[in-house]
RNA sequence: GUGCCCGUAGCUCAGUUGGAUAGAGCUUUUGAUUCCGAGUCAAACGGCCGCAGGUUCGAAUCCUGUCGGGCACACCA
C-alpha cells in the first residue's frame, strides 16, 4: 500500500509550503493564504524529476516576478531526510528537483517485497462498491457493444479492488416487460408456424434464426402439447424455455471472455418481492406524481428534468423506468452499497439524467451514483460499416469475437480507448493481422524476461536476496527510465480509479514493455559482472511482477513462453 | 430544434486535468544480432492540435461562437 509518487510529492509538498510560511513570517512574500501546490512531472529529463509552478501562481498575489520568489522559496528549502538531491530555479519561474537514485532502488526493494500485492492503494477504504455492466437483454445473444461493456467493467472492477474498494459485479438480467413480452409473442409465432398455423411475428418482434431454433427445439421436447392451450399459457413457456438457454449461453460465452459476475439480478425478481410496488407507493406517498390520461406520471421536471415520465402506463403496466428506479432503490437500500457505477451505452445517454432524478427525489444522493457512457463500437468489415441489429439476428456477437481474435487481444483492444471515444473495431485487421496486435508486444515482454531468468535458473542463477545486491549498480539511463515506470504503477492505479478509466493501465503497460525493450537491447543481464548481474536480476524481475499485475488486472494472461 | 461524444502526423490514437521544444504505434526510408527470445531495438521523414475569437505569465487542454462526423431526445429498453 505504497505510493512511492504520492510520498514523494507530499515531501515537496510539505517542503515548498514550510519554505513559504518562512517567507510569509520574514516578509520576503507578501500574500494572504496558500494555494494547493501541484507537483508534476517534466516532459524534459534536464528539468529534474518533479516541478512545481507555485512562483508562477503566486506572482500575481504577491505582485512579484515568479522567477524572484522561486528563488526565495528555493532558499529555504528543508530538505534533509528526502529523496532530493538538488533544486534548481528555471524560466519562466519552474522549481525543479532532481532526486537521488535511492527512491528508484526503494521502489525496486518495494516490488520485490509486495509482488502481487505492488500497485495496491488505499484510497477506496473498503467502500461497498457496485458495479453493473453489459446487461444485455437476455432475448438472444450478446453483440460486440456488450463485449465493449465486458471489457471495460470487468478491467475497472480490477482496478478498484487494487485501489481499495470492495467490489460486486453485476449483470442486471431485463426479465420482464414489454420486450419480453415481444419476445415471447415471437417465440410464439414461430412455434405455430412449424404446425402450419398462420401465425404471424408482431410489429418490432424477433425475426432472428435463433427464435426459429428455439421453436423447433421445444417442439422437439413438447411436441404440440402448447399448439391448442391458452395462449398465456403457451408464451409463458416457450419463454421461460428459451430465456433460459439464452442466460445459460451467455454466462457460458462470458466465461470464454473472462468475465465472472458475482450476481445475477433479475428483473422480474422486483416485481416478485414487491419492490416495484414498493417503490411507486413511495412516489406516491412523497406527493411526486400524478394522474394524465390514466397512466401515472412523475414530477422529473421538479429535478430539473426537461420533462415529466411515465411510471405506469394506461395499460397498468410499469414502465423500464419504474423498474429501474426500484432497482437502484434496491442497490442502495436494501443491500447499502456506497457506491453504484452502471456502464451504459451511449444510446441510454437520455436515461441519465431521470435517473439521477429518481435518486434525489428518493432521497438519495445522486452523486453516489456514477454512470458512465460508453460510445458505440462501429464494427468494419471489408473496410464497411456493419450495422448490428439483434432482432434481424445479424450482428457480430461476443462469442464471434472471442472465437476470432481470442480473449485477450479483444480485451487489451477494447481496453486500449477510454469509454468515452467512438471506437472502430476493425474486424480484417484484428484477425488478419492479430500478430501486430499490441497484446503481442507486453506478452512479449513478459515472456522475454521469464526466458533470460529460466536461462539463468539453469545455469545456477537464482533471484538474488535483496540484502545481497548493490543498487547503485543500476544507473544506465534505461534502467533509470524503467525503473521509474515502475515506479509510477502505484501511481496510475490510483488516477484510473478516481477517474474510472481503465485504459489507462492498458497504455501504461505498454510504455512499460516498450521500456523494457530498450533497457534489453542496450543492456545485457547474463554475462555482465557479478554485482550488476544481481542488480539487473531484480530489475528484470520486478518489471516481470508489474506487467504480470497489469495482466491481471487486464484480465489477459501473461504466457511464460511464446 | 435541444443535449452529449469526437475532431491532434498519410492512417489509428496518447497527451500526467492549464506548463517548459505537442508524443507513440502503423506506413515509408536507413541502420542494429559472433553474445540473455528479431514477435525486438535505434534513427529519419511526417503538425495551422477542425476554424475564429476570448480568459492569463502560459491554452491541444478552460469559455464563447462556428464547421464537420457520430449518438440520444417514446405510455421502447
Amino acid at each position: 500500500m505504497v505510493n512511492m509518487i504520492e510520498v514523494i510529492e507530499n515531501n515537496i509538498k510539505n517542503a515548498i509550503e514550510k519554505s513559504i510560511e518562512k517567507a510569509i513570517d520574514g516578509g520576503s512574500i507578501q500574500i494572504d493564504d496558500i494555494p494547493e501546490i501541484i507537483i508534476e512531472s517534466p516532459r524534459e529529463k534536464e528539468h529534474g524529476d518533479f516541478a512545481s509552478n507555485i512562483a508562477m501562481v503566486l506572482a500575481k498575489k504577491a505582485r512579484m516576478a515568479p522567477i524572484k520568489i522561486a528563488g526565495i522559496i528555493k532558499e529555504s528549502l528543508y530538505l534533509e531526510d528526502t529523496y532530493i538531491d538538488s533544486v534548481e530555479v528555471a524560466n519562466p519561474g519552474f522549481i525543479n528537483f532532481k532526486l537521488k537514485n535511492d527512491w528508484l532502488y526503494d521502489t525496486l526493494r518495494q516490488v520485490q517485497d509486495k509482488g502481487d500485492d505492488y500497485g495496491k492503494v488505499n484510497i477506496g477504504n473498503g467502500e461497498k462498491v457496485q458495479i453493473e455492466f453489459i446487461s444485455a437483454n437476455p432475448t438472444g445473444p450478446m453483440h460486440i457493444g456488450n463485449a465493449r461493456g465486458g471489457a471495460i467493467g470487468d478491467t475497472l472492477s480490477e482496478v478498484l479492488k487494487y485501489a481499495g474498494y470492495n467490489v460486486e459485479k453485476e449483470f442486471y438480467v431485463n426479465d420482464a416487460g414489454n420486450q419480453i413480452a415481444k419476445f415471447g409473442k415471437s417465440l410464439e409465432a414461430r412455434y405455430l408456424q412449424l404446425f402450419g398455423i398462420d401465425a404471424e411475428v408482431p410489429e418490432g418482434g424477433y425475426v432472428g434464426e435463433d427464435i426459429k431454433e428455439h421453436a423447433e427445439n421445444f417442439k422437439d421436447i413438447y411436441g404440440d402439447k402448447y399448439v391448442n392451450e391458452d395462449e398465456d399459457i403457451r408464451r409463458k413457456a416457450l419463454t421461460d424455455y428459451a430465456l433460459e438457454k439464452n442466460i445459460k449461453r451467455m454466462k457460458s460465452d462470458l466465461e470464454k471472455f473472462g468475465v465472472h459476475f458475482d450476481v445475477w439480478f433479475s428483473e422480474k425478481g422486483l416485481y416478485d418481492n414487491g419492490d416495484i410496488d414498493a417503490t411507486i407507493k413511495y412516489f406516491k406517498d412523497s406527493g411526486k406524481t400524478y394522474e394524465n390520461e390514466d397512466a401515472l406520471w412523475f414530477k422529473a421536471t421538479e429535478y430539473g428534468v426537461s420533462k415529466d415520465e411515465v411510471l405506469v402506463r394506461t395499460n397498468g403496466i410499469p414502465t423500464y423506468f419504474t423498474g429501474d428506479v426500484a432497482y437502484h432503490r434496491n442497490k442502495f437500500v436494501v443491500r447499502k452499497f456506497d457506491k453504484v457505477i452502471d456502464i451504459w451505452g451511449a444510446d441510454h445517454y437520455g436515461h441519465v439524467p431521470r435517473m439521477k432524478a429518481s435518486m434525489a427525489a428518493l432521497g438519495l444522493n445522486p452523486d453516489n451514483l456514477e454512470i458512465i457512457i460508453m460510445q458505440l463500437v462501429r464494427l468494419i468489415r471489408d473496410g464497411k460499416v456493419t450495422r448490428m441489429s439483434k432482432r434481424k439476428g445479424q450482428s457480430f456477437t461476443l462469442a464471434d469475437l472471442v472465437d476470432e481474435v481470442g480473449k485477450d487481444a479483444a480485451r487489451f483492444f477494447f481496453n486500449m480507448r477510454s469509454a468515452d471515444t467512438h471506437f472502430e473495431f476493425d474486424l480484417d485487421l484484428a484477425v488478419a493481422k492479430s500478430n501486430e496486435n499490441p497484446v503481442y508486444y507486453v506478452q512479449y515482454a513478459h515472456a522475454r524476461i521469464c526466458g533470460i531468468l529460466r536461462q539463468l535458473a539453469e545455469e545456477g542463477d537464482f533471484i538474488p536476496k535483496i540484502e545481497e545486491v548493490d543498487f547503485s549498480q543500476l544507473k544506465e539511463e534505461s534502467e533509470i527510465e524503467l525503473i521509474k515506470k515502475l515506479a509510477y504503477f502505484p501511481e496510475e492505479i490510483s488516477q484510473s480509479a478516481k477517474s474510472l478509466d481503465p485504459s489507462r493501465i492498458t497504455k501504461y503497460v505498454l510504455e512499460l514493455a516498450a521500456l523494457f525493450h530498450t533497457f534489453y537491447n542496450s543492456c545485457r543481464v547474463k554475462g555482465v559482472e557479478e554485482e550488476l548481474k544481481k542488480s539487473r536480476m531484480i530489475l528484470v524481475d520486478s518489471t516481470r511482477i508489474v506487467i504480470k499485475n497489469c495482466l491481471n488486472i487486464l484480465g489477459i494472461s501473461a504466457p511464460e513462453k511464446m
